[in-house]
DNA sequence: GTCTATAAACTGATAGAC
DNA sequence: GTCTATCAGTTTATAGAC
C-alpha cells in the first residue's frame, strides 16, 4: 500500500491509466484477482492486450494501484464520527454516506469484498492498521456516548461491523437483492426504502429503552 | 439445481467424493470458481490430481456439486418463521441459527458469497424461484406482525437482507474482523460478544416504540 | 505510443499402463 | 481404482516492427 509519489505521468498516460483502472474494476469484482483475465481487462477498456501491460507492469500492479485508489476515494468521501454531534445524527450521517457509496460505485465494493474474502493479500496490511486505529478511535467515541446512556451498551467494534455489512451487501449481494425483489434492477424507489430500512433498525437498535 | 437421483456410488466413491468437496470448500471459498485451479483442490485433498477428474467428470461439476451440498445443508439446519411465535423469538432463534451457521462453516459461507459477487451464474435459479418464495411467505408473516403492531413499519424484505448482511459478515469478512479485533482468530468470547451485540440490535430496531 | 508475434509457463482434461 | 505422461488450449509477459 506504498504510494508512487516520484512518478511523473503525461497527460495521456494519466487518461489512459485511469481508463484501465476503471476497466479492471469491473472485472475484478466479477472475478476477483486470481480469476481475472488481462485480455477481459483489454477488452472493456477497448484497448489491445498489449497495451494494458505498457502502462502497467503486471496484473497484480494494475490489482494493486486500483485497491489504492478504491482506498482514497473512501477515505475522502467518508468523513469521521464526531463526538459533539447528537449519535443519532451522527450515525445516520455515516450510513447514509456509506449507502451512497455503495451505489455509486458498486464494483468498487466488490473488488474489497473478494479481496478480504480472499485473505486481504493486499489490503490486510491496511486493515490492520490504518483502518484499526480508526475504529479505535470511533470506539472511545462510542463509550463516551454509551456512559451518558445516549446508546446502548454494545461492544462498539460489532456496531462498526453491523454497519459496514448492512451498508455494503446492497453494492455486494446486489445480485441476490435483485432477484429476491424480483426486479430486474435496483432502481432508485427500492434503493430509498433499502437507505430507510437500514437506518431505522441500526438507529432504533442502538437507542436505549427507558 | 437439479439433484442426482439415479446415481448409484459405491462406498469409496462417496468417501473421496467427499473428501474432495472438504477440500474444494476451502479452496473456492479463498478464490472463487474462475480462479481456483484443480492442482491446489488435489493438493488440499491429498490426492493426486487426476484422481479428482476421475470422481468429478469436471472442476464444473465439483463447483456445482458443492453448491448443491451446501444448499441442502442449509435448508436443512434453518427452519422457518412460525407465525405463532412471538416475533422476538422467532427472529431470535432464526438469527442464533444463522450465526452458528456462519461460525460452523464459514467456507461454505464464503463460496456462496463469492458466487453471488460473481452474478450468481450457477445458484441464481435457486435464488430466482425457491428462496424467492421462501421470503415472500415470511413476508406475510411479518405484515401480520406489522398490522397487530409487534414490529416496526419496514419493508419485510429488507429486514431479511440486513439479517442476512449481518450473520454472514462474521464468516465472509472474518479476515477484516480479525484484524479490525487485533486478535489472531474470533475466539468462542468474541463470537458470544458478536451474537450478542447483533440479536441486541436487531431485535431491539425492530420493536416499535409508543 | 501502438500493435503483432511469440516465448515460457500453466491449466483442464484424456489416454493408457499398472 | 490409482497414477504417469501428455495433449491442446490458455495466460502472463516480452521483443521488436511500425
Amino acid at each position: 500500500m506504498q504510494g508512487s509519489p516520484e512518478i511523473s505521468r503525461s497527460k495521456i498516460q494519466i487518461k489512459k491509466r485511469a481508463l484501465i483502472l476503471n476497466a479492471a474494476e469491473r472485472v475484478f469484482a466479477r472475478h476477483g484477482f486470481a480469476g481475472s483475465r488481462l485480455i477481459e481487462i483489454s477488452k472493456e477498456a477497448g484497448l489491445p492486450k498489449s497495451n494494458i501491460l505498457y502502462y502497467f507492469k503486471s496484473k497484480e500492479d494494475i490489482y494493486s494501484s486500483l485497491c489504492q485508489d478504491i482506498l482514497e476515494n473512501w477515505l475522502g468521501a467518508i468523513g469521521d464520527i464526531s463526538e459533539n454531534s447528537e449519535p443519532s445524527d451522527a450515525l445516520k450521517k455515516y450510513i447514509v454516506a456509506k449507502m451512497e457509496l455503495s451505489k455509486k460505485r458498486p464494483f468498487a465494493s466488490k473488488v474489497f469484498a473478494m479481496e478480504i474474502i480472499s485473505g486481504a493479500p493486499v489490503i490486510g496490511d491496511y486493515l490492520a492498521t490504518e483502518l484499526r486505529s480508526w475504529v479505535d478511535n470511533q470506539a472511545k467515541i462510542f463509550r463516551a456516548w454509551q456512559e451518558r446512556g445516549h446508546i446502548i451498551d454494545v461492544s462498539p467494534y460489532h456496531v462498526f461491523f453491523v454497519i459496514w455489512a448492512v451498508t455494503q451487501t446492497y453494492a455486494d449481494f446486489e445480485t441476490q437483492i435483485k432477484l429476491v425483489l424480483g426486479d430486474g434492477h435496483l432502481g432508485s424507489r427500492e434503493y430509498d426504502r433499502a437507505v430507510k430500512a437500514v437506518t431505522e433498525i441500526i438507529l432504533n437498535g442502538l437507542t436505549p429503552r427507558k
